[in-house]
DNA sequence: CTGTTAGCGCCTTCAT
DNA sequence: ATGAAGGCGCTAACAG
């Protein structure tokens, strides 16, 4: 005979207080004898009790969620942002529901709708690209929300990230100066990723501001992966048009990038630099540390909850956190 | 003036039926008239109901919530098992509730107690080292357990992955029968991670079954990453004692022992072959693509979300699911 | 500092 | 095929 499991009556009345106490006690509101909370914490602890979390949130109407909307988790970029959400949640009573989009708009609206459906004190999505109605209900809902990764756009309550088309800027003005003046791009399927595309967008204005564009640009028309930046700059190198650098949408790129050029026998960078994006551990396990642009993605995660959480409410007007990026100098350009 | 979301009694209302019935509508459960549906469901879309699902949790003391407690996020394998999970939870009306350990079985516990306090449908853990404490919460919850990656113990309900020592021993079986006699290992901290022990044990097993033994060993005192590899295999070699081929721990130490040979200028698999575990991406994209065993992570979690699904009951049995490993031939062992 | 009184929105059970 | 009644376990608002 399985006893059912106890709720908050159970410890009420083996404390012999009202329910009441026992629940102010567990969620720390109001003053409260200091002997009282002991004699409920026993009980507490002497019948295993756990709070039915569905209940409270329906008392409520609110939970302990906080809702996760990634685009992907194939891109090791995003498990990173994950990590700084857990980590900065470690230690709350909050839990993440985590949904993922694999970069569809569609898909996110519906994940919003599902999350919303279950009162959660917050929301973080990933970038500004939203449907209208995504866009409207995340707004109605009066909850806090987050746009994580860029920073380029007015957020709906709050944006966390970096300008990738600042970085992209910072790249060319990187290569400029270290003398690089034939430079050309290798990037993956931006209709999806459009924060690669704002770093491209970056990158050529800067080259133009100095009088130069891009010398040659292979796309892979896919998303971006080792194996796609490896052959993506065999496909750039077989044009013949020379280049002196070479710029990858991001560092899953560079990386098949290089190992193109180890097996193919150039020198990097004497014959071919290289630059890409992230920091990505990878990158920098290379013979030559990979030179690219740090992005912090932890970071980004991190700050985010902690910002959700020290203010339950929207603040008057949208606010913007810069985790800024660092241009991390290497060996390969 | 903000009108209140709309609940099932204004859906109730709109259509002139009960909310039982606008219920089952929701549901699929029981036997509705065909006009009766449709007109529901087109107030349902009319008035941009939503269920609440903290009240039909709490109703039915059962949640469309699947828990998750992974160890990490840090090492890639993980994302891709949750990344599994989601596929195998698209399109059902299931949400992840994601939990990590940091490998840390008294945090794990406490996730446990957190996500059970939500009557998940099910939990996916991971591996089969629980606190006693956990262990007797999933035991007694009566809900669906499924622990993951390894199928080498006993599990709760259902155990799905991959039998470790036998990875290890088709590893050994692999380098003997390629002609490699001095076989080196270099490893990471495995007080957290088991399996790489198991694989371990695995490898020594089959080795001493015809009469070799490890010729040289060096261990990480932290967690695998490619730098981790590069450096420890440094150590191994700096030992002096000869090896013909290297078992790493996993594929991320194995690329870190890549890109140490190419930029000591070994010879790889000629003066030195390298064997990983996983079949990472980065890997096949190497030069010489890594010779490793292919661990379908992905699999491993879409596979248990199905079980756990296609299922509502625990079996009397408990269950094991063997997703199998495949050696990768590769160009480096 | 503590108790009382009403629900929160839905699902289950039993009728019809 | 549909409805009525009751309650899931907790919290909010107000008393005292």
């Amino acid at each position: 005979m399985r006893s059912k499991t106890p709720t908050l009556v159970d410890v009420a009345r083996l404390t012999n207080v009202s329910e009441n106490t026992v629940s102010r006690v567990i969620r720390n509101k109001g003053a409260i004898a200091k002997e009282t909370r002991r004699r409920v914490l026993e009980a507490i602890d002497k019948l295993g009790y756990v709070p039915n979390r569905a209940a409270g949130s329906l008392a409520s109407s609110a939970s302990l969620i906080i809702g996760v909307i990634l685009p992907s988790l194939s891109n090791i970029v995003f498990p990173e942002v994950l990590r700084g959400i857990h980590a900065g949640l470690a230690g709350t009573p909050y839990q993440a529901m985590v949904g993922v989009t694999d970069y569809d708009p569609g898909k996110e609206q519906k994940l919003v709708a599902a999350l919303l459906a279950w009162n959660p004190t917050a929301v973080i999505v990933t970038g500004f690209d939203h449907t209208d109605t995504a866009r409207r209900m995340l707004e109605d809902s009066r909850i806090r929300v987050a746009e994580l990764m860029d920073i380029d756009n007015k957020p709906i309550d709050l944006a966390v990230g970096l300008s990738h088309r600042r970085a992209g800027r910072a790249t060319a003005e990187h290569l400029v100066r270290r003398g690089y003046r034939r430079i050309g791009y290798v990037g993956h399927d931006w209709t999806a990723d459009c924060r690669a595309r704002a770093r491209y967008d970056g990158l050529c204005d800067a080259l133009s501001g100095v009088g130069l564009s891009l010398t040659v640009e292979k796309r892979h028309d896919g998303p971006s992966s080792t194996i796609a930046g490896r052959d993506t700059l065999a496909r750039l190198l077989a044009t013949g048009i020379a280049a002196d650098a070479v710029v990858f949408s991001n560092d899953d790129m560079a990386v098949g990038g290089f190992l193109y050029c180890v097996g193919a026998g150039l020198q990097v960078p004497q014959q071919l630099a290289l630059f890409g994006f992230n920091g990505l551990e990878i990158g920098q396990a290379l013979p030559k540390p990979l030179s690219t642009v740090l992005s912090n993605r932890f970071n980004i995660g991190k700050t985010a909850v902690e910002a959700l959480l020290s203010q339950a409410e929207r603040p008057g007007e949208a606010q913007i956190i810069d985790t800024g990026f660092v241009i991390l100098d290497g060996a390969t350009a």
